[in-house]
DNA sequence: TATAGATATTGTCTTTAGAACAATATCTTG
DNA sequence: CAAGATATTGTTCTAAAGACAATATCTATA
């Protein structure tokens, strides 16, 4: 049978004639930011079972409730990051797919497949922990500590590699950057990501030489208190792409 | 709320405190093969409502009476596959994830979110429609000509960019050619996926350069009835990751 | 059988990119 | 002004790829 094949108005199958094959769909979101020089998730504290008081992805179920046919699992994850942890839509801008989670037995008492999403933005405010998520909080990556709910640990892990590719052809590591911002500062938004130190002047020659990534404003940076020449200050250029890419080590 | 919250065994939700918001998922495949000197994904012929008449990839519901919990969305995409088109799970070996296609109109009757998956394989059966198929065959993927089914047109050309990025980095290409291969039918593989010429020299010389792509067997091929040179003879090294990759111009 | 044509294989040259790291420029602080 | 800090530019080396020439070894045919 194809794509919506069984999916008849009244649930019947051709298959048994007589089975309806719905089951839930959740969707899963990693959301990153930079805070205090490095690189974090978003997670939520799970204020019910099962998994209570451990730590998760935000997220939940895609609704049949919401819209004419239900909720696009898109709407979904921007739906249940604000329940969850009070950030907006419109401080996350957009979201990747990632992939669909499928094992069966992913969840203890049913069966969910979830859909998870990923995302990177500079993020000024506050999570606070709603609905089902007693708390929420931005956490460094790698100091997780322990194992989340669910498969988590695992999505989180394709959502890392993911991000860290992300920069390696985009640009949007300047979007880490305040309007108008050094090279350096954009190197270490690189190096916080990749969790790994880069050539200062290699990477200046980098980025200079990918068309579109930064625009001379022709001014300069006042010099930090620790001394040093004065930067110039660039601003994001109109390229979303970068050729070629900045690569990891 | 969280992944498999409002999965409660009685179906019941936080949210609304009434729900079900279970949907029906289906999984559509997009198999690649080579025939006839020609790249070709594997089309089926539907034979019910809707898009009757219509090339769609094959694929259907998962299925929630396979299994304790289910069948896994990878079983259901090798069962729906061997039902449509005859094509069984070890003809295939292994599917990848494509993602998840979750627009609720997608499926002009009711919602069904679909996971995609693709193979690439070398293929010397003729499929058979089956089921929901009134026909199964390969088609050359750029000689389509007709909107497919639902939104498959758009799961096709994402799985045409996969499945070309995979020649890129890993010795797939390996498994189109006979135990023992000439560099120059090794090469033609590529060609014929890409759909653009190569340079022999430096084809030959990357893959050479790529350890584990390929082993001398030290013998050569018989010469072609058109004359040339005879070709060494190859067989596939035990890498399945191609570094540096060869990459597509 | 010599030659033309076909195909495979190797080599040469140039360009691009990246890594390592040296050199220079321009600031702060003492 | 010296020492230290940071930014920026330059130099050298190596790896990789593209363009394309040169050579090797076969078939077919005049």
């Amino acid at each position: 049978m194809n794509s919506a094949e069984s999916a008849a108005p009244n649930g019947l199958t051709s298959d048994s004639g007589h089975s309806d094959h719905r089951v839930n769909v959740a969707v899963d979101i990693a959301l990153f930011t930079i805070r205090n020089e490095s690189f974090q998730v978003l997670l939520i504290e799970r204020g019910i079972r099962p998994f209570r008081h451990h730590w998760a992805l935000p997220g939940g179920l895609v609704r049949s409730d919401i819209g004419e046919r239900g909720e696009h699992p898109e709407d979904a994850a921007f739906r249940e990051l604000n329940e969850e942890t009070g950030i907006s839509q419109d401080m996350v801008g957009y979201l990747e797919q990632l992939g669909a989670y499928g094992d069966p037995e992913r969840d203890p008492r049913n069966r969910v497949i979830s859909i998870a999403y990923f995302g990177i933005r500079p993020m000024s405010a506050e999570p606070t922990g709603g609905s089902d998520a007693s708390d929420a909080f931005f956490v460094n990556v790698d100091q997780i500590g322990k194992p989340l709910a669910f498969d988590h640990d695992s999505v989180l892990s394709d959502a890392i590699e993911r991000a860290r590719a992300k920069l390696e052809y985009s640009t949007i590591a300047t979007e880490f950057c305040p309007p108008e911002f050094t090279i350096s500062e954009l190197r270490k938004v690189y190096e916080i990501v990749w969790g790994l130190p880069l050539d200062a002047g290699n990477f200046q020659k980098k980025v200079l030489g990918s068309s579109g990534f930064v625009e001379d404003t022709g001014r300069t940076a006042e010099s930090s208190a620790t001394g040093g020449r004065p930067a110039k200050l660039y601003r994001a250029g109109n390229a979303s792409l970068i050729s070629p890419s900045i690569r990891r080590n």
